[in-house]
DNA sequence: CAGCATCCAGCTTGATACTG
DNA sequence: CAGTATCAAGCTGGATGCTG
């Protein structure tokens, strides 16, 4: 009924994630990798060092939280700042951009967990009617 | 400053991602996963067949989708309306508790479509004073 | 059309060890 | 503290072939 209609918005945009090549495909992935999410969610609450992110990212490795650290500030949604003191002290933070899509990001978190109880009885009414197949 | 402050907040919650072992992370992962998001917003447009969906989220495979809509599924985000007809004919449509997830998936989607062009900025400077070092 | 079962390459991830 | 380097293991995901 509306699926042309609707469709038509992909037109009016630069980029498309729907589509396989387009770039905002990859940066999303990025928000909504398995760590970006987190950390993104984390640095919301305000700037933070290196260890103090791998303690509020329950369960992320260092490698895993530098190669992400690392991504986002790539694409422009966290800053680094580097002290060159001793020992050494590295401030994260959301950039103005990063801010914004933390935000949605946020909201979409919330959301799933103010959903959960929902969520986990349907996979209880799901696993039974299966089980019992 | 404020640390603390919206850290609170995580009790007020019965569910919080950032906790390793809370189930919310993994139904957090179904949504926001290679294909979960896409497919929920490519089911926000309306209800759609398998193979439509197929042609719609552009580069996955059958097994993926698969895979992805049993997930989604049993999360209750998606339901499954099977026709007993010869060919098969299997819609798949958002629950209500789908449809708000995916809400705020699109928000989130469309604020990263929408801020490409400072993203790929953002990479072009990152790669090139790296590239310089 | 709408899927499931199997095989397997390769990318992702976590441990561990090391550097400045 | 703030990372990087390396390696093995495991999971992801694509290709293929088959069913109802």
């Amino acid at each position: 009924m509306n699926g042309t209609q609707e469709r038509a918005e992909d037109q009016d945009l630069a980029y498309n994630v729907f589509a396989k090549a387009c770039p905002s495909r990859g940066t999303l992935e990025h928000v909504t990798g398995r760590w970006g999410g987190l950390t993104l969610g984390a640095l919301y609450e305000g700037s933070m060092r290196f260890n103090e992110l791998r303690r509020r990212v329950d369960g992320v490795s260092e490698k895993m939280l530098s190669q992400t650290l690392h991504a986002l500030e790539r694409d422009g949604l966290v800053h680094r700042e580097a002290q060159p003191t001793n020992p050494p002290r590295v401030d994260y933070e959301l950039t103005p951009v990063g801010r914004e899509v933390a935000e949605r990001l946020l909201a979409l978190i919330h959301c799933v967990e103010g959903r959960m109880d929902d969520v986990l009885a349907a996979r209880e009414r799901y696993d039974e009617t299966r089980g019992a197949l």
